[in-house]
DNA sequence: TAGATTGTTAATCGATTAACAATC
DNA sequence: TAGATTGTTAATCGATTAACAATC
């Protein structure tokens, strides 16, 4: 499998790519700890992976090849995870929904670390709107349509109630955002051309009470 | 393949369980819009899956067989997602972290909808001790290991700033807590017989701007 | 009845794992 | 050199999709 077939093949799988902020975490840590090289045998050890596996997404994601007996370069390899999840280019967006969820998430400085800036929230509220939530200013939601196509941004964040997702989700799409990153536990109908990412916690819980009723039994 | 057989597997697959709350979301919706049957052809079409594959769920997670021509009973269905889910018989579990995310969660009664009890909170800053947040107590994290182990808990959250999460998970797991939900942007080391889910933001914004990337260019 | 929808058995597809040669 | 670690090619495994008979 040569790196120029790889590249062209754009659709990876979703599985890998959430395997790949871990193995950016683990990363990061090591670097921290002034480690110089890793070796892929090394993560999956640590990250209680397959090796081969963990063989395969670097050689997706590295620019490149590891050296034998010695592993990867760390810095490098930081660098071509960072390319490879454009954590370098920053990505403007937008939130709608300033209750307790939408604050904790306008508080976080952290996203820029991963390529995501909130520039502007909106809300209906008038408690909330025209203060400011750590530097980010909250307009009123009839706001949103110009802001967006002003500023082209095309990522929107919903953490309203889900009573109001499907509105707020309209709207964004009419203003011309692209991709949704959705907090309500809700379905979104969207058009097809429209990408959304559901945060759905519920399918996390699921998830781990599922595996822990697995295990007491 | 038939039903006894299903049901001795325990290992269901981690996709097929995302897909669940999903399913479970849309039924509740159609439920408040009081419609009485429902068919896995248009549970498909709406939530944008392949229709045999919404049948295989179904039918593992179903009770009773659905009727040719009409669909399955909605009552009944959202109750045989509840049982297999376990959403029916309440987990209790306790928070460690009471920053933003911490206080979110604690203050999100949502939870119970999905089986979840947050008990208790713990922290080690003095100005949020022995504080109420939305009616839960906040000890200090020394009181953890005694209270853990006398009311027999098995589920920890962990809301710390990455930095003390490794330290917190050890006590969690030291006091017996069995399944942790980490929020923490870092890899947790853990024995074997621990159950850990990640709530990894960074991976959900990874697939999501790798999505809108592939679109935009 | 006719036809929509179900559940089942078989085929496909893709991701993970295994085996192994290459190399520092 | 010897041996650990790499990247590649082939085999396996499991999840999804297709085809179809059963049934209300």
């Amino acid at each position: 499998m040569n790196k120029d077939q790889l590249l062209d093949i754009d659709d990876i799988s979703t599985a890998m790519l959430m395997r790949l902020p871990r193995y950016y975490n683990y990363l990061k840590e090591k670097n921290e700890e002034k480690m110089e090289v890793i070796s892929s045998t090394k993560m999956a050890e640590d990250l209680k992976l397959n090796p081969i596996l963990v063989r395969k997404d670097l050689a997706l994601v590295s620019s490149t090849a590891g050296k034998p007996r010695v592993g990867f370069v760390l810095d490098e390899l930081i660098d071509d995870f960072e390319t490879f999840l454009g954590y370098n280019n920053v990505d403007d967006a937008i939130l709608v929904g300033v209750g307790r969820l939408g604050t904790t998430l306008l508080s976080y400085d952290g996203f820029k670390d991963y390529g995501l800036n909130i520039v502007a929230a909106f809300d209906e509220r008038e408690d909330v709107i025209h203060q400011k939530v750590n530097d980010k200013m909250v307009f009123p939601i009839e706001k949103l349509s110009n802001l967006v196509k002003r500023l082209n941004i095309h990522l929107g964040i919903i953490t309203v109630p889900k009573q109001c997702a499907q509105d707020v989700c309209d709207l964004m799409i009419q203003s011309g955002i692209k991709a949704i990153w959705n907090f309500a536990p809700i379905h979104l109908v969207v058009p097809d051309h429209i990408v959304v990412k559901d945060e759905n916690m519920a399918a996390s819980l699921a998830v781990l009470s599922r595996k822990l009723a697995k295990m007491i039994k």
